[in-house]
DNA sequence: ATAGAGATTGCCT
DNA sequence: GGCAATCTCTATA
């Protein structure tokens, strides 16, 4: 299954269409300055032909990381009191990211659910894009960091498990318009994408 | 200037 | 299942 954990350091990963990226990026391990987990479910948004995209109608102060440069971390602030985490993707000249939907913990889960009280059971502690946040203390202070960087505050790891040769589909959640997308991806067997596992 | 919707979550009945 | 919390942006005036 796995070799030892190492951060993802090649531009080149990112700077493609967020729909390729998007299934890549499942398996993966998201490094927060709190905990970590696997990356289990994401969703593709794209730019200006994306009604659905915060980069649909152009930059503005809280979506500008989205034209930046690919491997960056967009976070925004999700109606006035979440976080939501995204990986830049695209090229330099276009919008486009990945949000990160759902994570299977992995540790320090004690940690984790003490950021976490609302959760009841482990699975619960990163299931949902504003969940996953505050499980690994992902801020808007982190917003625009390069993931590529040895030390920034949130990185991206890739530790040998490969992404699914066939991720489960469908469409994003929680959007009304271009809905008939099927741009979210995620891990089969979802029933048990988030429970946590033990720490190797 | 003001109003309404939104890539969400948790608590209420 | 309903609904409040409360920041950012868009549409309308």
């Amino acid at each position: 299954m796995s070799g030892v954990a190492g951060q993802i350091v090649d531009r080149d990963f990112f700077a493609r269409d967020p729909l390729e990226l998007a299934p890549d990026l499942l398996g993966k391990l998201l490094v927060g300055p709190c905990g970590r987990g696997r990356i289990v479910e994401v969703e593709a948004y794209r730019g200006e032909e994306d009604p659905a995209s915060h980069a649909f109608r152009g930059p503005t102060p809280r979506n500008r990381v989205m034209f930046g440069p690919a491997g960056h971390l967009y976070v925004y602030r999700s109606y006035g009191m979440h976080w939501c985490a995204n990986v830049v993707a695209s090229h330099p000249d276009r919008a486009g990211a990945v949000l990160i939907r759902a994570l299977q913990p992995v540790g320090p889960i004690d940690e984790m659910s003490r950021r976490r009280p609302a959760a009841r059971r482990p699975e619960d502690l990163a299931n949902g894009p504003g969940k996953l946040c505050a499980a690994l203390g992902i801020t808007g202070d982190h917003d625009g960091l390069d993931l590529l960087s040895p030390d920034a505050g949130v990185r991206l790891a890739d530790d040998g498990v490969e992404p699914p040769t066939s991720p489960t589909t469908g469409p994003r959640v929680g959007i009304s318009v271009a809905a008939d997308r099927p741009w979210r991806f995620s891990l089969p067997a979802s029933r048990f994408r988030s429970r946590p596992v033990p720490v190797p």
